[in-house]
RNA sequence: GCGCGCGUGGCGAAAUGGCAGACGCGCCAGACUUAGGAUCUGGUCCCGUAAGGGGUGGGAGUUCAAGUCUCCCCGCGCGCACCA
């Protein structure tokens, strides 16, 4: 390929300029207190022991470093953010804009367990070769600022976080997380020991047995979507689930504040409904069904509890069912049936939950022999158990009415068991197997209420008989944070005597112990459990020997960007306030966006992809509300607007794989165009944030159009000198491309109307567009300057200067290299001049081409004062030849004008 | 099944309820040229020689006026999915 003549040397320029940019360190972001270089760029603009200007925050999801590298979707949202940085830079506020590296994750463990190689080593070669890659696309990220989450000095604060949740109870009443040590433990509890376990029943963070897939020949544990029917994926071998000791983080605790929050902040429509999705509230009762124990010879009582959003059928339960695993099962069972459920049981248990969950498929279950009362009438009712009763969502027990439930409607076909309709569909639709809302019958002192009502007064009747309330359940759970695998956070965690105690802060971090083994231990334990010498400490004490997973480091690292050198705190608290803090919009410009004016908090600009919709971003917002209630951050919410980037698609309209072998290397698009031509045709491609397919053909237009920019400034004769210079010396290219001059068209003179008219039509029409996100217009409207421009004899400076501006946050190699030739003598450098202000008083029209409609439909034109009345329109309107042939015998109903826009003639 | 989003030229796409198709790709014609896969100029929604007519997935509606608002249907994409 790349066998056309160049449009420009961007291979000259590029380089350059990045060069240039890293020596200056022109887009290092200064914080409070910081002593700025008297020569600094941002100190030729803002005068240095002042107060900084308002800030501005705009973050990229950071990368993990894959040794694949980095292909063109990556760019796509690194690329918005960067043109958006450089824009806020020229409207005069302060811009932190850093990229860094989430390096934990499993890929590079698994590529160390087949080669043997160290994770550190492939993590370190793939950091490289992504930030050589970065670099060659020209981004203003502030380097000084770049982090790694496998960095000592990062885990460090990660640990350290960790620790902050472990000494941490969530209080109810005050509805946020307070120090364990304000955690009074009940009287009765008179030993330490006893108030320990109590503590640590109540921390954010806490240790719990739970299932999970484990494969002895693998060594090592599968997710749930890595086991089908009892064996494992890879290799076919079998898996059981075996209950291992968990690490478990206390989200649900945050669960109605990360639900109501998300009305406070700038997201779009279908995340926040995700997000929702995930913490799946639902209000509704918990009922106490007693199980008979007619015929038994024990004397305990047992209560089955089951959680209903429809209380309101509770005269409609004809029989309840358990999840095959709930705890009461076995008790309940009676002799005859116990065989059954053992067996029944155990299937169940050898299915993985994708399988139990796989859609159409038939209802199964059987009868416990067991029997519940109906509190609310006393009917005996039969318990099964099936595994469509999932243990996991509310009390893994339900109370089932077929005739207004399709599954327990399904379930009770299958089985014969009775159907009894409770509500009353409205407008006479078909009530056996309505979902919906109704009016109740046969159901006692409910019949004949709405549905809502009915709900509240079943409510009030089981608080008052102590057998039920009014609850909210979620779907949300508790996260488990323990991973068995090598290359993560160790847990700043030692056991003693069978409990867990912190490490001290000042012993933090934990690093990893040396291992040439990664792979999990024949016994399932993680890896780490091989360091004996590790593990093992004075006293008879050990280290936990789980690893932390691969979110945590990405859960804070927005915080870390904000002072990522300091090692006495992990953020300090001035650089939090000011980065963090509620911005200040300077009253002196219009321009701020109108972000700004809501007062904003924390990340101000956060573009990424769909992918992490509710993992990283709920979590983060969870570790950042946890932060928030301890004092050490001063915001609510982490990251005030989000944007999601639309995904880049293949030529094939496929996703991109490298399987399906349609993915694009940003790589060639820079050997072949240049990254300024990629930029632009990263943006140009369409929306934001819609899903497109990518055409490497189309890069030819940006391409053109940075052609078409460079001769619109360059002399000819001196760039014909320039290609014939570098065909002779080809090692030369750096010095002859300084020899380049500008086309002697060039005067600093006043700029004509129709030129000033073209500059500030563009300035209006792209400072819009940037403040909508709307890049693909915003580019139109520089192509359009451009396309009129090339027509000039004579071009001022200070429409090009202006231009420049403009273009420099999309093509910032191309900008400097042609403002630098302009050579205006100018204090401050391309990136930190202020940002061009369109004058209205210009794009005025002195006349006006207004379409006629006749019924809607334009029939003519008129060419009017731009000052003309609708008055005026109306009779010149009227007076056209074409129109009144029109309209001749006919009725006017009525005249439409819309002034400066169009007449429209409604006939009768 | 439920929720959300989207349907406009050959293609990527524009269009505060007010002239549909800006800008770009591709294509056609021409100019310059030894040459063109560089550049420049013109053209390019459909039917029609034209006048004119039709046109934003389909159907209805609101309106002087609908790609845009409302309802129904069809198609595509994303998310959740036995969530009680």
């Amino acid at each position: 390929m790349s066998v056309t003549r160049r449009q420009y040397p961007f291979d000259l320029i590029e380089p350059k300029w990045q060069e240039h940019w890293e020596r200056h360190e022109s887009f290092r972001a200064w914080n409070p207190g910081d002593t700025i270089p008297r020569q600094h760029p941002f100190a030729q603009r803002h005068a240095p022991g002042k107060t900084l200007p308002p800030k501005y925050y705009i973050l990229d999801m950071f990368p993990y470093p894959s040794g694949a590298g980095l292909h063109v979707g990556h760019p796509e949202g690194y690329t918005a953010t960067d043109i958006l940085a450089r824009y806020k830079r020229a409207l005069g506020l302060n811009v932190l804009h850093p990229m860094g590296w989430d390096a934990f994750g499993l890929p590079a463990e698994q590529y160390a367990i087949r080669t043997g190689q160290h994770p550190r080593k492939t993590t370190e070669e793939n950091i490289a070769n992504f930030k050589r890659q970065i670099k060659s696309l020209g981004f203003s990220y502030d380097w000084h600022r770049e982090i790694d989450t496998t960095d000592p000095a990062y885990l460090r604060w990660t640990q350290w976080i960790f620790l902050q949740l472990y000494n941490s109870w969530f209080n109810p009443r005050t509805n946020q997380a307070e120090p364990i040590a304000t955690l009074a433990c009940p009287p009765e509890m008179k030993t330490e020991t006893d108030k320990r376990t109590y503590r640590a029943s109540k921390r954010l963070a806490y240790v719990s047995e739970m299932p999970v897939w484990w494969c002895e020949q693998l060594g090592t544990v599968l997710a749930n979507e890595e086991v089908t029917d009892g064996m494992s994926e890879v290799g076919g071998y079998p898996a059981v689930r075996k209950p291992m000791r968990q690490w478990m983080l206390r989200i649900t605790a945050y669960a109605e504040r990360l639900l109501h929050d998300l009305e406070t902040i700038d997201w779009s429509h279908s995340l926040k409904e995700m997000q929702r999705n995930w913490i799946g509230r639902s209000e509704g009762a918990e009922i106490a069904f007693k199980v008979c124990r007619a015929g038994s010879a024990e004397n305990t009582d047992y209560f089955i509890n089951v959680f209903t959003t429809r209380p309101d059928t509770l005269y409609g339960a004809t029989y309840m069912v358990l999840a095959p695993e709930h705890k009461l099962v076995d008790q309940i069972s009676t002799p005859e049936h116990r065989e059954v459920v053992r067996q029944y049981r155990a299937l169940t248990a050898s299915k993985s939950d994708l399988e139990r969950t796989e859609l159409a498929k038939e209802k199964t279950g059987v009868f416990t022999g067991a029997h519940a009362i109906n509190p609310l009438n006393g009917e005996q009712i039969p318990i099964w158990i099936a595994d469509y009763v999932l243990l996991s969502y509310g009390t893994g027990a339900i109370m089932a009415v077929p005739a207004h439930d399709a599954r327990d409607l399904e379930f009770a076909q299958k089985f014969h068991v009775p159907i009894r309709q409770v509500v009353q569909a409205p407008g006479g639709e078909e009530s056996i197997g309505f979902l919906g809302e109704g009016t109740s019958v046969n159901s006692g002192f409910m019949t004949g209420l709405p549905t809502a009502e009915a709900k509240k007064k079943i409510i009030s009747w089981l608080e008052e008989q102590g057998c039920g309330r009014k609850t909210i359940n979620y779907k949300l759970r508790d996260w488990l944070f323990s991973r068995q695998r090598y290359w993560g956070e160790p847990f700043p965690i030692i056991w003693k005597n069978g409990h867990h105690e912190v490490v001290p802060e000042t012993d933090l971090p934990v690093l990893p112990p040396a291992l040439s083994d990664f792979k999990p231990t024949a016994s399932g334990e993680p890896p780490l459990a091989r360091a004996k010498e590790w593990v093992n400490l004075p006293g008879g004490a050990t280290r936990e020997t789980n690893t932390m997973p691969q979110w945590a480091g990405s859960c804070w690292y927005y915080l870390r960007f904000l002072d990522p050198r300091n090692e006495e705190i992990f953020c300090g608290r001035d650089a939090e306030a000011y980065w963090m803090g509620v911005s200040k919009s300077s009253p002196s410009s219009g321009l701020l966006s109108a972000t700004a004016d809501k007062a904003p908090s924390g990340v101000d600009l956060y573009i990424g992809g769909t992918e992490h919709a509710v993992l990283h971003l709920l979590y983060a917002r969870f570790w950042h509300k946890v932060l928030f209630d301890l004092g050490h951050v001063s915001t609510a919410e982490p990251f005030f607007k989000l944007v999601n980037q639309g995904l880049i698609l293949g030529e094939d309209g496929q996703k991109m794989s490298k399987a399906r072998g349609n993915v694009v290397n940003p790589d060639d698009m820079i050997r072949d165009y240049g990254a300024d031509s990629l930029r632009l045709y990263e943006m140009f491609l369409g929306p934001l944030e819609m899903v497109k397919p990518w055409n490497t053909a189309g890069v030819e237009g940006p391409y053109r159009f940075l052609g078409r920019v460079w001769r619109l400034l360059v002399d000819e004769q001196s760039e014909t000198a320039f290609e014939q210079g570098l065909a002779a010396e080809p090692k030369k290219g750096p010095e002859l491309l300084e020899k380049i001059k500008l086309t002697s068209a060039i005067k600093d003179v006043e700029p004509s109307a129709p030129q000033l008219k073209a500059i500030h039509a563009c300035i209006k029409k792209v400072t819009e567009d940037l403040e909508g996100l709307r890049f693909n217009t915003a580019i139109s409207a520089l192509m359009i300057f451009v396309n009129e421009a090339m027509t000039w004899k004579m071009k001022p400076v200070s429409v090009l200067r202006d231009f420049l501006i403009l273009l420099q946050p999309f093509a910032p190699h191309l900008a400097e290299e042609l403002f630098d030739k302009l050579n205006l003598q100018s204090a401050i450098p391309l990136p930190y001049l202020p940002w061009p202000v369109h004058n209205p008083a210009l794009l005025v029209e002195a006349t006006l081409e207004i379409p006629v409609q006749i019924n809607g439909k334009v029939r003519d034109r008129i060419v009017v004062p731009a000052t003309a009345t609708s008055q005026e329109l109306e009779e010149a309107a009227l007076a056209c030849e074409k129109i009144k042939s029109l309209i001749e015998g006919k009725t006017i109903k009525k005249i439409i004008v819309v002034p400066k826009t169009l007449v429209n003639i409604a006939l009768a």
